[in-house]
DNA sequence: TTCCTTGCAAACGATTTGCATTGGA
DNA sequence: TCCAATGCAAATCGTTTGCAAGGAA
């Protein structure tokens, strides 16, 4: 119930990161991290607010997530409408990668097997290797329709 | 110099698609699809403005990539700043990923070769089937510094 | 003529910011 | 006390849209 990787443990971590750059963790932004961690895939701003109950303005949850993209403690990406999406760094949530549903625009994360991910990294490196390009991490996304637009 | 894969291959096929749907190839049309077919990335709209010198209105090219983008002629997606950008569709351009700068956030078009390419197919099949997901794409991005950000 | 396309300006919506207030160290 | 954090409202900026003019079939 509480070893490295559980919500008290990644609540322990960012604490301490924040402490590091002189940031105080604040009850707001302690709402905002429980919310994210509590999601299965990276959430906009609007979907946090909504989330959240109203309980913290739409504009202090835009400072918020500011703070903690700046402090390294979320990652800010964009759904397919271009709108903002946030999500816990990597190393609070571990390596993962996303599905994304062509239909309803829905992503969810998804873990691959260490040996799947092995294979992902050794084809990123060998293609960045062919193109001069020094390789420091790689995304993928899979594209097709979830269980929930397959069965509607 | 008029082959399969050549801008002049390319911009009849376009023509041949938008007769399709009764959509007609303007000349602010084809100037925009000009600049994309000669862009070694995805663009954004406002750097299509800069690259036509202003010779097409702002309002004119949103209206024209969100045609071309509804013909299935160009895909949209958005770079770091969630600003959305463009490039020819799949079945003009070839299947490729990209190499996205850390630092500039520059997007750049890189083709796998097929061995690669196959490698990333089967590892997306294979953990689409363990999600239970209908996997009918994928997008790899690889992340780096580019070589003119690491010269500087 | 008829209808799609274009240009300009106004409207929109997500996000940011100025500023006064609050609250913790 | 001091300064970061917050809340509200106004400003910003990429993008969309209403409407009148232009143009091809």
């Amino acid at each position: 119930m509480d070893g490295p990787g559980s919500t008290a443990d990644i609540d322990r971590r960012i604490a301490g990161r924040l402490d590091d750059l002189e940031t105080r963790y604040t009850p707001g932004r302690r709402l905002a991290i429980e919310v994210l961690a509590g999601a299965r895939g990276p959430l906009s701003t609007s979907e946090l607010h909504a989330r959240l109950e109203g309980s913290v303005p739409l504009s202090s949850l835009y400072r918020t997530v500011s703070v903690l993209d700046e402090a390294g403690v979320v990652t800010r990406s964009h759904d397919a409408d271009g709108i903002a999406t946030y999500e816990l760094a990597e190393w609070l949530l571990g390596h993962h990668h996303h599905l994304v549903c062509v239909q309803c625009g829905a992503a969810e994360d998804i873990d691959l097997t260490p040996e799947l991910e092995d294979r992902v990294r050794e084809v990123a490196e060998a293609a960045g290797r062919a193109a001069g390009f020094e390789i420091t991490g790689h995304s993928l996304d899979l594209e097709g329709r979830c269980s929930r637009c397959r069965t509607h």
